[in-house]
DNA sequence: CTGAAAGCGCTTACAG
DNA sequence: CTGAAAGCGCTTACAG
């Protein structure tokens, strides 16, 4: 019995088929990655190295193959989560489009860890990454500065960073946008006006900067005075947006502006155990987009930030080899969500 | 100006190093993989190089390294979304247990679509994989005979598959509690006790079979007459759930048991267009768990897959080599939602 | 046309 | 102890 039906320490090599199909190894190389046609193989030796591939469960061995090529193909991403429908779409699709291009996707998931997301980064160059694209990034510069020590392209996505060419979601116009639409359901449904309270998000994060600066401007546009005290950005987890909405004490109408859908589920727990919907009707309004975002009573709209827009203009950079000077801004789109019957 | 400074098309290797720091390329490999202690290696050269690499922006070529090393240590998972709170949360904590116990974590996503499926197969494979998991594929068998033909391990994640060891969810058992909570609701909220509908799945799915098994039993037990029409399982997707839905034309109360939080969607545009609450109230339960489903109208409770436990009983599997005779049942909780103040 | 041989960047057994 | 050299499994320029 042969050492590789024994055990599986050792793959089959084309040496081994080109052995058993008494060629060369050459031959069975240029059979398997397509190039035999100019070499002018017969058709039958193709077929019987190709029969043999299958059958000893021949795989190319990519580590080789690449070590020897010039091109890697290879598009790294970091995620910091895929448990997210935002971050999770992001990732699949990122996935599907790069392999549409001829590209090689390896995603990694961060957890918002500076260090892991450092470690990731330095991993995807040592795969042989040829572009590295971060989204969600909590040092995106220092990814930068790591690539580009490497001489390796890198792109923020979702993210300002200074130091690479980027591509972000108009946070300010969805932002004001959305700020309009509650104002308008607040009035409509509870006759009330404002001002508006803002929940979610970091004062040091660009996306929440922005979308600040659409919500009050919305609001002074109406001639209401955005109230400082108002705005709840304590971070992005639900149980930092729920402490932050159980120390207010407002009673009658409220009117909501929720920064994140990972904030919405302290939102709703809060909203659960603390509101009267009677007394204390409440109306938000929430950044991002989550299937079930229409069924949540209260809710009024999401600003949906556009993956599939965002992605292509990602896959046009790495195609143009990362060169822009100005972040790259797409527009978001606005869900509006009917009122219940 | 050098080749490297002038272009990327050349990374930084060990040589490199080596003729920078005036040692040799031994030297270097054993100061960068940390064997260098044994070398009694100056602490200043190890220094100097460690400099050099940072400075230089060096990075190992992994694709060399794993050439020549005996082992990866990778272990490839392959699931059909990220976009999907189950199997997001699965990808994520795969990849931190994974990188916990020193493993190289490869997830690649592949929609549902056979041939995808079969294309990331063979792609981790070439990557040398160590062993192959498998969850929500839709034919594990040929994933399982593809790495059996290559030597690789592989393990079915919440998959029966009759080839390779299976960590399964206790379907039937959490189904049929399940079932129990739904049926107490609605004996409770409305004084109607049954029998239930059924939407969501298909009945070519094993998951979706013993869940149906312990909805029967669990009616059955109570001493109602379970209606096969009354069994929706015509798909996943949340548009074939909520046209199965429309057909029906059920007055009066009404309990469902929602296969799937895809599902639900439908079940929830179905539920907002066509029924009114006061006068056709509906409980539902589902089976899957969402962080938003405890905010949804009509729903009485969630069955969630212990994820932490299955991928604790994964790396047990891999530890061991994947050695293991029948499926291993892992346990579901069940989540209780309070009824609407 | 076709296959032997060089070489990708590492690691490690081994000679000195 | 220490570094030159072999070799991992490929691809491809090149000699015959």
């Amino acid at each position: 019995m042969s050492d590789r039906e024994q055990n599986s320490s050792k793959r089959t090599t084309i040496y081994d088929l080109a052995k058993l199909a008494n060629t060369s190894p050459t031959a069975v190389s240029s059979i398997l990655n397509g190039t035999w046609k100019k070499r002018r193989i017969s058709k039958r030796l193709a077929e019987e190295v190709t029969r043999l591939a299958e059958e000893q469960g021949y795989s190319t061995n990519i580590q080789a193959s690449l070590l020897r090529r010039a091109r890697s193909n290879i598009v790294g991403m970091i995620v910091p989560k895929y448990d997210n429908r935002y971050f999770g779409d992001m990732a699949e699709r990122f996935e599907a489009m790069a392999r549409e291009r001829g590209l090689f996707p390896v995603v990694t998931c961060t957890q918002r860890n500076p260090d892991l997301e450092m470690e990731a980064a330095k991993e995807l160059l040592s795969f042989q990454a040829e572009t590295l694209i971060a989204t969600g990034a909590t040092d995106p510069d220092r990814i930068t500065a790591l690539c580009k020590a490497a001489g390796v392209t890198s792109i923020n996505l979702d993210l300002p960073g200074s130091a690479a060419p980027s591509i972000i979601s108009d946070n300010y116009a969805a932002a004001r946008a959305l700020t309009e639409m509650i104002l308008d359901r607040c009035a409509a449904d509870l006759g009330w006006t404002g001002p508006l309270h803002f929940v979610g998000g970091r004062m040091s994060d660009h996306n929440t900067l922005e979308r600040l600066r659409g919500f009050r401007d919305a609001q002074t546009a109406r001639g209401i005075t955005p109230v400082e005290q108002n705005v709840l950005a304590r971070g992005y987890s639900a149980d930092q947006s729920e402490a932050a909405l159980e120390q207010l004490r407002v009673t009658g109408p409220m009117g909501l502006f929720v920064n994140s859908t990972i904030s919405l589920e302290g939102v709703m727990r809060w909203i659960t155990t603390h509101r009267d919907e009677a007394e204390h009707p409440i109306r938000f309004g929430t950044f991002d987009w989550d299937p079930f975002g229409a069924f949540l009573p209260g809710n009024v709209g999401m600003a949906r930030q556009d993956v599939g827009g965002m992605l292509a203009h990602l896959f046009a950079l790495i195609e143009n080899g990362g060169e822009v000077t100005a972040p790259i801004l797409v527009p978001c789109s606005l869900e509006s969500i009917a009122a219940a019957r």
